[in-house]
DNA sequence: CTAAGTGCAAATGTTTTGCAGAATC
DNA sequence: GATTCTGCAAAACATTTGCACTTAG
């Protein structure tokens, strides 16, 4: 559980081998870390021991997270890899500057980040029973996306799109032996 | 500016009839006061005059808003027309159960709403730049959206999508007379 | 060395809540 | 007439910031 793995649970099929359009120059191999370092340095900022404590541990999984969860998992410790809560804070907005995070929702009256460096695009779907969030590739979706707001003149950069409903799981009867359903 | 009038400035080419799907039993002629007071009713609720001065300003037009905005608007009143800051959070959450209004975004920390009753089903472009909100009809949307999930064996509910770029104005070349457009 | 970064505690800004008095059904 | 509402002030939140000290480059 130490490298990033890509383990989004349905998605990705993968045809649509054209859509790198808006990854611009990033370099699919360098680590979180580096990639951070690579950014930071565009700024004349610094990578710090706290920053790459971060980093990695943001990174070192695919789930979604919010600065809470960070806070509980970092500002905890007491081992020599404590990060402080203002740091925190301070280095998710420095993330998402990057393009290596993005906010995908708010939970909780929290803001919650996802992968943005390293990981295919991608929409999701939220079980609005279990709360899972399931994740698709959003190819055709792009391609709606640009053709619409071409006829409204409008230059498209990015989108999210949240889908609501419920998940396979919770959709299905919940009898073991499906007798008499009355789903309404 | 009485009546709710629908005013959704580029958006809403009349083609797409039949998009009437998840408009369910709404009373399209009801007033949102009516509208409101009904749901209420359901609850063992009260329709009180601080609340249908709220209801009746929220639908008075079709702008987007934030709790900020009306309290600016109502809790600064000195005639008898006076909704205090409490009452509208409060008032603010019951329109969103009685799915009259819903949060759209999240602008400067607040959340952004927009009306859910008497308004055609749309998404949005947000401009980056002068961030105008463009609304746009969302038929063609709802059916990709229909189409994967039943990949997924996800049910759909609502989605919402929200596309950041540059709208038409602003991604036009700044000077007035267009010359040699350099877009890329 | 020195500009940038850290941690802390305090501040900020939005939204929520407890409670006493007021109003609806 | 009892239950629900309102307005107030205070609380609860997540997030931001000022400052003295530390550290990366």
């Amino acid at each position: 559980m130490s490298t990033a793995t890509y383990n989004s649970p349905e998605s990705v099929a993968s045809h649509e081998k054209k859509a790198a359009e808006d990854v611009g120059t990033l370099d699919a191999t360098a680590s979180p870390v580096e990639k951070c370092r690579e950014f930071l340095a565009t700024r004349g900022f610094r990578m710090t021991r706290e920053r790459s404590i971060l980093v990695e541990e943001v990174f070192s999984d695919h789930e979604h997270f919010d600065a809470d969860q960070l806070i509980q998992r970092l500002a905890h410790r007491t081992d020599g890899r404590r990060v402080s809560k203002s740091t925190i804070y301070r280095a998710l907005s420095l993330l998402e500057e990057a393009g290596m995070l993005r906010k995908v929702a708010r939970q909780d009256g929290r803001d919650v980040y996802e992968h943005d460096y390293g990981y295919p695009r991608h929409d999701h779907m939220i079980c609005q029973k279990c709360k899972k969030l399931i994740e698709f590739r959003n190819s055709p979706v792009r391609e709606l996306v640009e053709e619409i707001s071409r006829e409204h003149g409008f230059r498209v950069e990015r989108h999210r799109m949240e889908v609501y409903g419920l998940c396979a799981a919770c959709s299905r009867p919940p009898q073991s032996r499906p007798k008499k359903l009355n789903l309404l």
